[in-house]
DNA sequence: TCCCAGAAGGTTTTT
DNA sequence: CCTTCTGGGA
């Protein structure tokens, strides 16, 4: 691959990496103004801002010492895009580009500049951050709040207050006013008591990241200087999976951007919208192309999915958006015979039975692996896992729920975090046999960590040295995995005294804070000594650490962004269903995202057990209507 | 302490 | 849609 630290000229830029783009992917790629890319599933859009960033980087487009920034929701997803360009282009180019997601820029901004913040919002610099499940709005608004003045009203108006909602509409509902609230509702007067004392009711700070997020937008509101260093420091801003922007993300970006010369990129899939019930925008697209009077351009390619799953899938976004075009299929499908069908079992045993014998069937007679598949649900994972695992087991495939919880930390969340990854990789590296790979991984982690530069050739062989050592004594000491808890805990912990614990929290501010880096170590402990049970050896234990060979159970939301060969949703009935009613339009867009994280199948499941299929009857009919039949299985 | 009725939850990310 | 929690009463 071409990696050039010179500049190439606008003009004879190529894409890098991929064998070609649609005519208007390459358009938004060499654009000079604002954009709202609106692009189906599988159309590449993570792609495209890579592809945009290193035309940008490399032809001087964003110039330098000027930045681009890119702001994601999820973590993997802000990591993705920053090593695919980190792939395209020289490091001195991927440097300059900044990609963190929404929560860790507004709290960067808040590190740096919360001092200036007018004393009454003003965070102590230590201030701590509050997760959902660590506060209790009930309790604050039934029995910590004082009687309110006269004027605001009385204690009847503030027990009237939906506990549901009052952290969407009032906490975070709007801008802060730089003054407090004037003339307070009920509302407004309980959510300044609420602020006032996460502020400055204790000796540090206690804030939830909606409400960083608000702090930012005040702060920068109120510090033109800061505001413009912004401004200054960024020529470009990406935006990923606009379509579940939060008006506190938009109020932000707004009160840094609008009206100035930065270059603005929005991406997403307003059919891909299923965040609206967790405060996304109504209509983000069409208030960022008014506001920021920025042109909207789709793209058409599908370059996931078999032609007859993409032709599927436009009789489902026909029903979100009556004007959406018809995508062009740019995969080639592999399946004989039906690409998608609904089956019907008698009960959720039968099905569990057929499902992992279908899937065991499958992989054996066309070498699929159990991570080609994926068993969705809509919700309550867990007790889908119930009756499936049993049944996938007996078929010798392991089921690894994602939503699963390993000690106090989700189980995909354990495996992202870095602490993690840099276990499992110092472990491979000493204890399995075909280890190359984890050399140069676990030497490059540990040189960052300690800082040491990747020229520096004297402290990397060093380095080299040491994990070397550090590898046979670990082999000597855990010939086998470790049999119990306590045993996976002191083998982690002899790693980590390795790394440095002080280097890990002093390199990932994530376990700066609370007992988070702990709770993940024990997570971590829990998960091994579960995987090296049953006198397995070490690449087997580290293979079912990792869930390897193991096919994923999630629900739609955590799916989303994946892809897989097979789609296999559970449990197409209204129980499961049940907020169908309540927004039937975010009720589809759901249905939808499940059926287009397939490249190949999908097959819905139905039991009457479960619940009717009166309430959906929308969803049956659509897949009536582009043909897919139900068959009576077991 | 138990029972009952009505309310609430479920689908999420983030250092 | 089904399950679990909550508060008030016995």
């Amino acid at each position: 691959m071409a990696v050039l630290s010179r500049h190439v000229r606008p003009d004879q830029w190529e894409p890098v990496g991929v064998a070609s783009l649609e005519a208007n992917a390459l358009d938004v790629v060499r654009s000079g103004d604002n954009r709202s890319v609106i692009a189906g599933p599988g159309a590449g859009k993570t792609e495209l801002l890579a592809q945009r960033a290193a035309y940008l980087l490399q032809t001087g487009s964003a110039p330098r010492p000027r930045r681009i920034l890119a702001i994601s929701f999820k973590r993997d997803a802000a990591v993705n895009l920053a090593s695919r360009v980190a792939q395209r282009c020289h490091r001195d180019h991927a440097g300059r580009l900044d990609s963190m997601t929404f929560d860790a820029f507004a709290k960067g901004l808040i590190d740096r500049f919360g001092q200036a913040l007018p004393a009454r919002w003003r965070p102590t610099p230590d201030y701590e951050i509050i997760f959902p499940g660590e506060r209790d709005f009930r309790d604050y608004l039934q029995n910590q709040l004082g009687s309110p003045p006269a004027s605001v009203g009385t204690y009847a108006d503030l027990q009237a207050i939906a506990v549901k909602s009052f952290e969407r509409r009032h906490l975070v509902g709007s801008r802060l006013p730089v003054g407090g609230w004037s003339n307070p509702t009920p509302g407004q007067w309980a959510a300044d008591q609420y602020w006032q004392s996460s502020l400055h009711g204790s000796v540090t700070s206690h804030l939830s990241f909606p409400m960083i997020g608000r702090l930012a937008e005040l702060l920068l509101r109120v510090n033109p200087m800061a505001r413009d260093a912004l401004r200054l420091t960024y020529s470009h801003l990406f935006m990923d999976e606009f379509q579940d922007t939060t008006q506190i993300q938009y109020d932000l970006v707004q009160t840094i951007f609008m009206g100035t010369g930065t270059v603005i990129t929005a991406v997403g899939d307003n059919k891909q919208q299923i965040m609206r019930w967790a405060m996304a925008m109504d209509a983000p697209f069409a208030t960022f192309e008014a506001d920021f009077g920025a042109t909207r351009t789709p793209l058409y390619n599908n370059y996931r999915s078999s032609p007859d799953l993409v032709r599927i899938q436009h009789v489902l976004a026909q029903a979100l958006d009556t004007k959406s075009a018809k995508p062009v299929a740019m995969a080639a499908g592999s399946i004989t015979g039906e690409s998608c069908a609904i089956w019907d079992f008698s009960s959720a045993q039968a099905e569990a039975t057929h499902l992992a014998a279908f899937v065991a069937a499958e992989m054996k007679s066309h070498g699929l692996s159990p991570r080609d598949f994926v068993l969705l649900v809509r919700q309550k994972a867990g007790d889908y896992a119930a009756v499936l695992e049993p049944a996938f087991a007996a078929q010798g495939i392991p089921l690894r729920n994602e939503a699963g919880m390993v000690g106090h930390v989700m189980l995909q969340e354990l495996l992202a975090e870095d602490a993690c990854e840099l276990i499992v990789e110092i472990l491979r590296l000493a204890v399995c046999k075909a280890s190359g790979r984890y050399w140069t991984l676990c030497q490059d982690r540990l040189a960052f960590l300690r800082g040491i530069a990747p020229d520096d050739d004297g402290d990397q062989a060093r380095l080299a040295r040491e994990l070397d050592g550090f590898a046979l004594d670990l082999q000597a000491r855990y010939p086998i995995p470790p049999a119990n808890k306590a045993n996976a805990r002191s083998l982690i912990d002899s790693i980590i005294s390795m790394i440095g614990r002080d280097r890990l929290i002093a390199a990932y501010p994530a376990y700066r804070q609370g007992g988070w880096l702990d709770k993940v170590l024990d997570a971590a402990a829990e998960h091994l000594h579960l995987c090296g049970a049953g006198g397995v050896n070490w690449d087997a234990a580290l293979d079912t650490y990792e869930g390897l060979h193991a096919i994923p159970l999630m629900t739609i939301h955590k799916s989303k962004g994946l892809e897989y060969h097979s789609v296999i949703f559970v449990g197409l009935d209204d129980g499961a269903w049940w907020s169908f009613d309540k927004d039937q339009i975010e009720a589809t867009a759901g249905f939808f995202v499940a059926f287009t994280r397939a490249k190949q199948r999908v097959l819905f499941t139905y039991t009457a057990h479960r619940g009717n299929r009166s309430k959906i009857a929308t969803l049956y009919d659509l897949l009536r209507s582009a043909g897919i039949q139900t068959h009576q299985i077991a």
